[in-house]
DNA sequence: GTCCAGGTCGCGC
DNA sequence: GCGCGACATGGA
């Protein structure tokens, strides 16, 4: 099945699907040469689909799943899902008109940058930010990988493509697997406590869709393994940009470019952008690159 | 062997 | 509120 879902004036494909690092986590697949983005996902039915997503034009992209009969519910799930990921739902109008002001920030406007894909569900990307914590991105990328292939659902056409797990499938694997077997080290605790949080309905994540930016940071705060980085950098994923993920690269990068390398403190550097109000996240995102 | 990576927690002050 | 060691893992 396929279909043609029609984007924003502002939406541009490439820069959605590469603009952060995100298509590279398992299980997304990105194709350079062809400008197609992949993706395993399990349906609520149970049912396993490979989406793919293409450009079509410049106002439009096109959906296909080649697995089987699928449905309404089911279709209707995979378009929805497809719009959370490219965000074809979110306003960024006041953040372009902010950069065409700012000659250094024009071309991010002008080339439609801005909005960063995400993955289709939220518990998936808080996993998958916390996999960025104290550890080098490619232990990232293959840990990503590692509970991909040994915990995702098969694809029943090509078994060796997987979807990535549930949160049930998280605890029923068990914390000492996630150590043992998928070698998440430390993470593996504070990932198994979410999960049993979400899988038993402790925690609904997706009434975190709906909220305010204060009450999503209350939210955040109350999650064992979720600092300020990695807060920052859930809030860009849920739309709120108001805040700056300070970390070593954020600090390697302000440093060298408006500190002549010295140290700084976070509230000097965080003051650097002040001037972007609810769009700090992106102001600095798209500093660091141009 | 030793150090550290796009941090965070829990403790002591 | 701030400083500091511990935390798993694998690569340099």
């Amino acid at each position: 099945m396929n279909w043609i879902v029609e984007v924003p004036n502002d939406f541009k494909f490439e820069t959605t699907a590469t603009g952060h690092g995100w298509y590279r986590l398992a299980p997304f697949h990105y194709d350079n040469d062809q400008k197609t983005l992949y993706k395993v996902e399990e349906l609520e039915s149970g049912k396993v689909v490979h989406i793919t997503i293409a450009p079509y034009g410049e106002d439009a992209v096109t959906v296909s799943v080649n697995d089987g009969v699928l449905d309404d519910s089911e279709q209707a799930e995979i378009l929805q899902k497809v719009r959370w990921m490219l965000r074809l739902d979110e306003n960024l109008q006041p953040f372009y008109e902010k950069c065409l002001q700012i000659p250094e920030m024009a071309y991010v406007a002008h080339e439609k940058h801005g909005r960063l894909l995400r993955s289709s569900t939220i518990f998936e990307d808080i996993v998958k930010v916390m996999l960025t914590t104290n550890t080098t991105w490619n232990r990232t990328i293959s840990m990503a990988a590692a509970i991909v292939n040994k915990m995702g659902k098969p694809l029943e056409s090509h078994p060796e493509l997987k979807a990535f797990p549930k949160p049930s499938t998280f605890v029923e694997k068990g914390e000492a697997y996630l150590k043992e077997e998928i070698r998440l080290g430390y993470r593996s605790g504070y990932l198994y406590e979410l999960a049993l949080k979400v899988a038993s309905g402790e925690l609904d994540l997706t009434k975190w869709k709906n909220l305010p930016t204060e009450q999503l940071i209350k939210e955040l705060k109350a999650i064992k393994g979720i600092g300020p980085y990695a807060q920052s950098t859930l809030l860009m994923i849920l739309g709120s940009y108001s805040e700056l993920p300070v970390d070593s690269e954020f600090r390697k990068h302000v440093e060298n470019k408006y500190f002549k390398g010295k140290k700084m403190t976070a509230k000097a550097a965080s003051a650097l952008y002040s001037e972007w109000g609810n769009y700090k996240y992106l102001a600095y995102w798209f500093d660091r690159h141009p």
